[in-house]
RNA sequence: GGGCGCAUAGCUCAGUUGGUCAGAGCACCGGUUUUACACACCGGGGGUCGGCGGUUCGAGCCCGUCUGCGCCCACCA
C-alpha cells in the first residue's frame, strides 16, 4: 500500500460530465472480483491478519433487511482493518443444514422424507408441488435439499456482492458441505474420546411435530390459556387429597404427590399413600422444596413427564417412570402394565392413541361422572415451553440421546466457560451479561442429536449381539481419514453392508447432529482446522465474531464451548452483537409478520451506498428503526461525493506532500482540521465505533463542500494568480484523497468510482489515512481558522438571506470584529472571504466585542454590515437594529 | 421472580472522565436557478434533556427513587 499515487495522463477524460451513483454496483463488484481486490493473502504473518468468523445466514429462503443491516457493520470494520494494513480473512458461509432447509424443501417440492423407502436414482421432483406431500427416500430428500440450497446460495451471493461486502469469495463454505461435515464429525469424535460427548437415556424435551429432541437453548416460553382442574385423590387413611392441575390427562402417568416440606397442611400425609382416581395406582405423598404452597392447592401430582419440574422431582426423589405419551405426541396405544383394574384399563383405552387435547376431554368427563372432580375448571394463563420453530407445546419423552458437556452439570466447567467470556471484548460491553447469565443458568448438558434427515450424521455405529440387539456402550467409530461418514449408508471398518442389521453385525446411529453442533465450529471449519494447519495457525483465534444478540445462548455460547474443549482457547477476541431492525411500531421486523421489505427493492430504490449509510448510522448493538429517510440522506451523500470530487479533480491538481505549494493559511487550516478528523475517526473505528467514524467524517465533509470549497473557488480558478490557485488546488486534492479513504468503508462504490478517475488501483487497498501524512502539508495551519471563517461567511450569508437576495449579490462593506486572535486569523483568509461574499470592502476590527447571537465558543462575535437601501430593494433597518450590526452599504 | 438496556426538538438519534452540552440529520417554514451538484444551495423556528429527591459552587451527565417501554433469563403443578 502506498499513499503516493501515480497519476494518469488522461485524468480529466475519465471524469464523467454527469456523475451518477446508478450502475456503480454492478460495475465495481465485477472489477473487484476480477482483480481479487479482497482476496486473502495467506503469506501474511499472524499479527498481520484480521480474521472474521462470519455468520453463515440460514439458506432457507431470502435475506431480509436485518441481514443487510448487520452484515454492513461487519463489512465496514473489515474494510477499515484492511486499509489499516491487515490482511483480512473474511469468508462467507451458508447454514444450509437443518430443519429450515427441510421445511423449505418440503414446501418447495411438495415432498416429505420417509427413511424407510429405498433410494430412487431416477427420481425427479414434481414441477409444481401437489396437494399431498410425496414420500421419498432419505437420500433423495437430501439430494433435493442440496439442489435447492445451491440455488438459494447463488441468490444470496449476488445480493451480498451488490451490497459491496468485501468478502473473499474463494473462502466459501456450507455447513452441509463435506469439509464441514468432516470437521463436525471430527470434533464430535474427539469430544467422545475425551469423554466430553456421551449418550444417555433420559427424559428429553420433545417436539411432537418434528419428532425430534430439542435443546435447552432452542426453547422459548409462550403464554397460553389453560385451565385448572381440581381432582380428588382417595387417601389410604380415608378422605381425599385435592390437587389442581392443568394436565389432568397425565393422571395415568402419576407417580407421586408432592408438597413443600414446611407446609403444615400436608405434613401429616408425608410417607402415606393415595390412589390415583380411576386408574387406581397407589402413589406416595412426598416432600420437596420446589413445591409451591401458593400454587393451586399447594400439593401437586408428579407425572412422567408433564414439565421439567416433574423431571427434577422424578430424578431427585428417585421415582418410577410411567410414560404415557409417545414420540408422535399421542397417548401410547397399549394399556400400560401398571394399570391393573378393569376401570383403569377401560379408562386408558378411551384415551389410547389420542392427542393430549382429546385425551383430556375424555378423561375429565370420566372423572366428572365418577365424582372425582370438584368445582368448575378454572381458566388461567401460563407460560408453556415450545420449540422455537414449532407450534405445539413440547412433551417430555424418555429417549436415548447424545450430549456434549457444556457446564450444565459441572460447576468447574461452567466457571471456566464464564471465564472465557471475560477474555472476549464485547461490543457493546453490556452484552457480556447475557452470556454470563445464560452459562450460569444452565441446568443440563447440550443435547446434540436430532431425529432428522438433513444434517451431519452422528458418526458412529453400534455392534449387534447374537440376538441382533445393539450395544450402545461400545460404539464403533470411524478413522479420521474416513470422514465424513454416513453410518446409514456406510459400513464401519471390518464389516460389510450385508451385516447391517444382522445378528453379530452392526447398525448405524440413525440420528443427525443439531445444526448448532456444526455451526459452533465455524472457526474450525473455515480456518482449516486439521485440514490446513498453516492457515489455522494464522487465523485462530479469530479477531471478530459478529452476530445477532438473540443467538448468544446458541451460536456464540456453543462456539465458545467447542473452542474451549478442543483448542483450550477462546474462539475469537472480539464479539460484536448487532441489533434488530424495528418497524415503525417498534416491533422486530420479521418475515413472518409480513413487514420485511426485500433488500433488492431497497437497493434498486436507493443504491447500495445509501443503504449501507443507513446501516452504518446505527451504533453497535442498538435496535434500529427502519428508516428510508436515512437512505435518502445516504444517497445524497454519495452523489455529493461524486460531484465535489468532480469539481476538485477538474482543477487537475495533485495531492502533494510539498508544503511550498500549499501556502495559503486557509488551505493549511483545512488540512490541519482534517488531520484531527482522521485521528478521531481512526480512534473510533479501532474501538469498533464505526458510527462515530462515519459521523465525524461526514460532518467535516459537509463543511468542506459548503464552506471551504466555496471560499477557495475563485482562487482555485486563478483569480489571484497561479500560485494561490495551485495552493488551493493541491490542498483540495489532498483533502479529497484523504476523505475518499475515510469514506471508503461506508461508501465503497462512490469512493471507488471517484478513485478510478485518477488511479488505476483500488481505493480499498489504499492505506488508511493518518494525521502524520497531512502534517507536512498542513505545516503551521490552524484548524480553528476554517471554523472561524465559516462563522464569518455564515453571517454574510444570513444577511443576504434575510434581505432575500441572491448569494451572488454584491456587498459594499463588511466589518468583521471580535477577539484579537480570531480577527488576526480570519484576516489571513480575507481575500477568500471577500471573494465568496462578493464584498467590495472588507475590514477587520479587533475589539473583543461580543456582538451577535453567536455562542461564546464561537470566536467571531459578529459580522457587521449595512445594506444600502436601493441595492437590496429594502431598508433593512429593522434587521440592523435587531442584531446590533452596523451595516453600511457603499454603492 | 432475577438481570440488562432505553427514556434529550414532531421523527430518528449524538452528547467520551459533571463546567461554553442544550446538539445533528430528517420533517417543517422562508429564500436563492450560483458554470461540482436543483438528486443542489442559503437561512429560520422548535426541547423545563421521563417524574421526584439528593451530592456539588455547578448535573442530560453522578447517587437514590418512581413511572413507562424493550430485551434476556427463570421449576409451565
Amino acid at each position: 500500500m502506498s499513499t503516493t499515487h501515480q497519476h494518469s495522463p488522461t485524468v480529466n477524460a475519465r471524469i464523467p460530465d454527469k456523475p451518477s451513483v446508478d450502475g456503480l454496483e454492478q460495475r465495481w463488484s465485477q472489477v473487484w472480483e476480477q482483480q481479487g481486490t479482497y482476496r486473502f493473502d495467506r503469506s501474511a504473518s499472524r499479527d498481520q491478519v484480521y480474521a472474521i468468523d462470519t455468520p453463515p445466514p440460514t439458506a432457507s429462503g431470502s435475506l431480509h433487511v436485518g441481514h443487510v443491516f448487520s452484515y454492513t457493520h461487519t463489512d465496514c470494520v473489515a474494510r477499515f482493518q484492511r486499509m489499516r494494513g491487515l490482511e483480512v480473512f473474511y469468508p462467507m458461509g451458508w447454514d444450509d443444514n437443518g430443519l429450515p432447509t427441510e421445511r423449505r424443501v418440503q414446501n418447495y417440492y411438495g415432498v416429505r422424507c420417509d427413511p424407510s423407502l429405498p433410494y430412487d436414482p431416477a427420481y425427479a421432483p414434481p414441477t409444481t408441488p401437489g396437494k399431498d406431500q410425496v414420500p421419498i427416500s432419505r437420500r433423495n430428500f437430501v439430494e433435493l435439499c442440496l439442489r435447492l440450497t445451491v440455488e438459494d446460495e447463488k441468490t444470496f451471493e449476488l445480493m451480498w456482492r451488490r451490497m459491496g461486502l468485501s468478502v473473499d469469495w474463494s473462502q466459501m463454505y456450507q455447513t452441509i458441505d463435506p469439509g464441514s461435515q468432516a470437521t463436525s464429525q471430527r470434533a464430535f469424535l474427539r469430544n467422545l474420546a475425551r469423554g466430553e460427548a456421551y449418550q444417555a437415556e433420559a427424559p428429553t424435551l420433545w417436539d411432537v411435530t418434528f419428532r425430534t429432541a430439542v435443546a435447552q437453548a432452542e426453547l422459548e416460553d409462550r403464554e397460553r390459556p389453560s385451565t385448572y382442574h381440581r381432582i380428588g385423590f382417595p387417601a389410604s387413611h380415608g378422605g381425599r387429597i385435592f390437587i389442581e392441575t392443568t394436565r389432568p390427562e397425565l393422571l395415568p402417568a402419576c407417580v407421586a404427590l408432592v408438597a413443600h416440606p414446611d407446609d403444615e397442611r400436608y405434613q401429616p400425609l408425608f410417607g402415606t399413600t393415595v390412589r390415583t382416581p380411576l386408574f387406581d395406582v397407589e402413589v406416595p405423598v412426598v416432600a420437596h422444596p420446589l413445591a409451591d404452597p401458593e400454587k393451586g392447592s399447594g400439593i401437586a401430582m408428579i407425572c412422567t413427564f408433564g414439565d421439567t419440574t416433574d423431571v427434577t422431582w422424578w430424578r431427585e426423589l428417585s421415582l418410577p417412570t410411567r410414560p404415557v405419551i409417545g414420540w408422535d405426541g399421542r397417548f401410547l396405544p397399549e394399556v400400560p402394565d401398571w394399570l391393573r383394574s378393569d376401570v383403569a384399563r377401560q379408562t386408558y383405552e378411551s384415551m389410547a392413541g389420542a392427542t393430549p387435547f382429546t385425551a383430556k376431554e375424555r378423561l375429565v368427563a370420566a372423572l366428572d361422572s365418577a365424582g372425582f372432580t370438584e368445582g368448575d375448571p378454572r381458566p388461567i394463563s401460563h407460560a408453556v415451553k415450545f420449540y422455537e420453530k414449532g407450534d405445539k407445546p413440547l412433551e417430555i419423552v424418555t429417549t436415548r440421546q447424545w450430549y456434549i458437556r457444556n457446564g450444565g452439570r459441572d460447576a468447574g466447567l461452567r466457571a471456566a466457560l464464564v471465564a472465557r467470556g471475560d477474555e472476549i471484548t464485547w461490543h457493546p460491553a453490556y452484552m457480556k451479561a447475557r452470556f454470563t447469565s445464560w452459562v450460569e443458568g444452565l441446568n443440563g448438558d447440550w443435547l446434540i442429536s436430532r431425529q432428522r434427515f438433513f444434517g451431519v450424521p452422528v458418526p458412529v455405529w453400534y455392534p449387534l449381539d447374537t440376538h441382533g440387539a445393539p450395544d450402545y456402550d461400545h460404539p464403533i467409530v470411524p478413522d479420521d481419514g474416513e470422514l465424513p461418514v454416513d453410518p446409514s449408508s456406510d459400513a464401519p471398518a471390518g464389516y460389510d453392508q450385508t451385516q447391517r442389521g444382522a445378528p453379530g453385525g452392526f447398525i448405524g446411529d440413525p440420528d443427525v447432529m443439531d445444526t448448532w453442533a456444526t455451526s459452533s465450529l465455524t472457526p474450525q471449519i473455515v480456518g482449516g482446522w486439521e485440514r490446513d494447519p498453516e492457515l489455522f495457525a494464522k487465523v485462530f483465534p479469530f479477531d471478530l465474531r459478529p452476530q445477532g444478540h438473540e443467538i448468544i445462548r446458541t451460536w456464540l455460547f456453543s462456539t465458545v464451548v467447542r473452542a474451549h474443549l478442543e483448542q483450550g482457547s477462546v474462539p475469537w477476541r472480539h464479539a460484536a452483537l448487532s441489533g434488530w431492525i424495528l418497524d415503525p411500531d417498534r416491533k422486530k421486523m420479521a418475515k413472518s409478520k409480513g413487514n420485511a421489505l426485500t433488500p433488492i427493492d431497497l437497493l434498486d430504490e436507493h443504491g447500495a451506498d445509501a443503504v449501507r449509510y443507513w446501516a452504518a448510522s446505527a451504533r453497535p448493538g442498538t435496535d434500529t428503526a427502519f428508516d428510508p429517510g436515512q437512505m435518502k440522506v445516504g444517497r445524497r451523500l454519495a452523489i455529493k461525493v461524486l460531484n465535489a470530487s468532480k469539481f476538485v479533480l477538474s482543477h487537475d491538481a495533485t495531492a502533494t506532500p510539498d508544503p511550498t505549494v500549499v501556502t495559503a493559511p486557509l488551505d493549511r487550516a483545512l488540512l490541519a482540521a482534517l488531520a484531527r478528523v482522521v485521528d478521531e475517526a481512526t480512534a473510533a473505528f479501532a474501538a469498533y465505533n464505526y458510527t462515530r467514524a462515519l459521523e465525524v467524517t461526514e460532518t467535516f465533509f459537509w463543511t468542506f463542500c459548503d464552506d471551504h470549497l466555496e471560499l477557495v473557488k475563485e482562487r482555485a480558478y486563478g483569480s489571484h494568480g497561479p500560485d494561490s490557485a495551485a495552493s488551493a488546488g493541491a490542498a483540495l486534492a489532498q483533502a479529497l484523497d484523504v476523505l475518499l479513504r475515510l469514506f471508503a468503508p461506508f461508501l465503497p462504490f462512490a469512493t471507488e468510482e471517484v478513485w478510478s478517475w485518477t488511479h488505476d488501483d483500488s481505493v480499498h487497498r489504499q492505506a488508511w489515512p493518518t494525521a502524520a501524512e497531512l502534517a507536512t502539508v498542513a505545516a503551521d495551519g490552524d484548524p480553528t481558522l476554517l471554523s472561524e471563517v465559516s462563522v464569518a461567511l455564515s453571517a454574510v450569508r444570513r444577511a443576504k438571506t434575510e434581505a432575500k437576495v441572491s448569494m451572488r449579490s454584491e456587498v459594499s462593506h463588511v466589518l468583521v470584529h471580535g477577539p484579537a486572535e480570531a480577527i488576526a486569523r480570519i484576516s489571513l483568509a480575507g481575500t477568500d472571504l471577500a471573494d465568496t461574499g462578493r464584498i467590495a470592502t472588507l475590514d477587520f476590527r479587533a475589539d473583543g466585542s461580543e456582538l451577535g447571537s453567536s455562542g461564546p465558543h464561537l470566536p467571531v462575535h459578529g459580522v457587521v454590515m449595512r445594506p444600502g437601501p436601493d441595492l437590496f430593494g429594502r431598508e433593512g433597518k429593522e434587521r440592523c437594529e435587531e442584531s446590533e450590526q452596523d451595516i453600511e452599504r457603499l454603492r
